[in-house]
DNA sequence: GCCTCGTGTTGGACGGCATTCAAGAGGAAC
DNA sequence: GTTCCTCTTGAATGCCGTCCAACACGAGGC
């Protein structure tokens, strides 16, 4: 794709103004950047953003593509790597983007294409836990609702700006169940 | 409280106005019911609201307390009933004021009032989670880390509009999790 | 009965917001 | 050189939350 120069000005055009929305979000809040205030960063006039992007929410949703794929992709790269480093890695990624998480969860009430990625979104990380407990034998038979439970947490934990101890004590709490689950398995 | 007439008035028309904005906000969301909207409905120019309220955002909290005491009230009524049937319960609370709760974790971003309040209701909710867990000896010696979680997951649960199936499946797992935790501090 | 004064209420304005429209610039394609 | 599509813009629209200064009203003191 982008094959044309045109094009491929396009394209930079777009990344560039993606770039500059992820800035202020995580700055300013969704809410504390106005369209003109991100068009003067971009150095350009606020109408021009609409020619990229249908509305604010379409960049929003731009934004977090990119931030998830990116998290993802990090995510490939620390497969079978320690349980423990992995969380820790998730809540760190979690709470640098704790802004934008609550706005997501904000608009998907109002936004139904908000709503639309948020869930596709929610879907390919749970996959990804879900993985991830397997591989250990974790939850053995529950990992779905395993998997949803540990995501309701790492984003309970972020939005409520847990201190780095109550966040070691949830995941300490968590991991000693699911251990005990294993055990019962053995068992049985 | 209340002593002369017009402070009686005055309280009355408080409330009035708490229980027109709750309407609305249930109704339209937060950001969709404005101020002009919520005046029409109680037939009173806008400004009146601000001699009211200080500003939209403490109309919010007053909706709020409104709605956790009673919450917290009902609670006390429902105290030593069947465990299940209280889960079920606090979720269906939850469930009717989800679009609240989603936006106070939206505001408590921008105001440092809701935060505040946000964080106290948080305390008091966790209590009274704590009380029933302790009452039935479950998460023994991680009462604290436990509501937390639970409260994380009920939030988590009508945030993303969990399905009944869902819910069902979540609190079984959670249940069993915590069973198994009564068994092993058994027998050791 | 009148006046004062604090309690409520209001019209009108302000600055900011997301978004739209119609007009224009610029360059590629023929 | 002209056409046509891509991209950009200034100006306007209709909201929004909030503020200010003026005004109504009724209770309490005289």
């Amino acid at each position: 794709m982008a094959r044309t120069n045109r094009e491929l000005d396009r394209d930079q055009k777009r990344e560039e103004i993606l770039r500059a929305a992820r800035e202020l979000f995580l700055e300013h809040g969704y809410e504390g950047t106005s369209m003109q205030r991100l068009a003067a960063r971009v150095k350009v006039a606020p109408n021009t953003l609409y020619w990229y992007f249908a509305d604010k929410d379409a960049l929003l949703i731009g934004v977090m593509k990119r931030v998830v794929q990116a998290g993802l992709g990090e995510y490939e790269r620390r497969r079978g790597t320690a349980l423990d480093a992995q969380v820790r890695w998730m809540l760190g990624l979690f709470w640098e983007t704790r802004t934008l998480i609550a706005t997501v969860h904000n608009r998907a009430q109002v936004s139904s294409e908000v709503r639309a990625w948020h869930d596709t979104a929610h879907r390919m990380i749970e996959k990804a836990i879900e993985a991830e407990l397997r591989s250990r034998g974790l939850a053995n038979g529950h990992e779905v609702a395993a998997a949803r439970i540990m995501s309701f947490i790492a984003e309970g934990v972020v939005a409520h700006q847990s201190s780095k101890a109550e966040q070691t004590r949830i995941v300490r709490l968590l991991m000693h169940l699911l251990r005990l689950d294993v055990d019962d398995g053995a068992l049985r």
